[in-house]
DNA sequence: ATGACTGCCTCTGGCAGA
């Protein structure tokens, strides 16, 4: 059973390549970054054409997360993480499916840092980590990815030096990841990448794609009921080649 | 040292992204 995870910035604006996406890799579950677009916008349809049933949680322009599944549609568990009634972003949406609890995630970017973008993304960090640990002591088989916006070792990223001011890097951020996977959680893509080199986003400025300045940012991380059943993941770079393409690639983890 | 693309909703420019 394949699980993949798509930062698709905007949805409408990406519809092709993501139903192709969709037909040609046939993901059992997928969860989807950056939808930008309010609850009615989403175009629901388009994916049940192909058999993919959904749940959503939008917003006007910005973040936005989706969990597609093939031939079964997700049984929301939790919308939104708890711990700060005044947050109005679409950053967090988990269900039940294929016997699996799958949380899709758009952790905050955190830039420019310091500032109250970057507090509010190690409060994120920090709610995210209260639920994973419920969520670990059910005991249950989970998965929760999506796009953490952090790099997690200096091999994760092409050029450390050229990052070494962003959020994505700083000591906080890492460590907000660091103690996720202290509680148990696997990261499957490093697990199965231990030298690094790996990325998943490439910035379209600059000829970042063409010169592979990329970083690593998109995980999946794996309840250890789960993490037994991994047999192979990876980064499906070749879609950010393409036109119209995200500056993100899908991640997958493929499950026995 | 700086800026560089792209999407969104639109005060068609300013914001956000990473």
């Amino acid at each position: 059973m394949k699980i993949a995870t798509y930062n698709i910035n905007g949805i409408k604006a990406r519809l092709p390549r993501l139903l192709e996406w969709l037909e040609e890799t046939r993901p059992a579950v997928a969860c989807l970054q950056e939808i930008k677009t309010q609850d009615e916008g989403f175009p629901a349809d388009e994916f049940e054409k192909l058999g993919y049933h959904a749940i959503w949680h939008g917003q006007k322009s910005f973040n936005g997360v989706a969990i597609l599944a093939d031939g079964t549609k997700p049984v929301e568990v939790r919308r939104g993480l708890e711990g700060d009634p005044e947050d109005e972003q679409s950053r967090y949406l988990e269900a039940e499916v294929f016997g699996l609890r799958v949380a899709c995630i758009y952790l905050p970017n955190g830039n420019p840092q310091p500032g109250p973008k970057f507090e509010y993304k190690l409060r994120w960090m920090e709610r995210l980590r209260a639920r994973m640990a419920e969520i670990a002591a059910e005991e249950v088989p989970a998965i929760v990815t999506g796009d953490f916006n952090v790099i997690p070792h200096d091999t994760d990223v092409w050029a450390p030096a050229a990052m070494a001011g962003d959020a994505l890097m700083q000591p906080e951020s890492r460590d907000g990841y660091f103690r996720l996977l202290g509680d148990g959680w696997t990261d499957a893509l490093a697990t199965h990448n231990p030298r690094g080199g790996v990325w998943t986003y490439w910035d379209y400025q600059a000829g970042a794609w063409q010169k592979d300045q990329g970083f690593r940012i998109d995980h999946a991380l794996l309840s250890p009921e789960l993490a037994d059943r991994l047999e192979a993941c990876g980064v499906d770079k070749a879609r950010r080649g393409r036109e119209k393409a995200s500056d993100h690639a899908p991640v997958w983890v493929e499950l026995k």
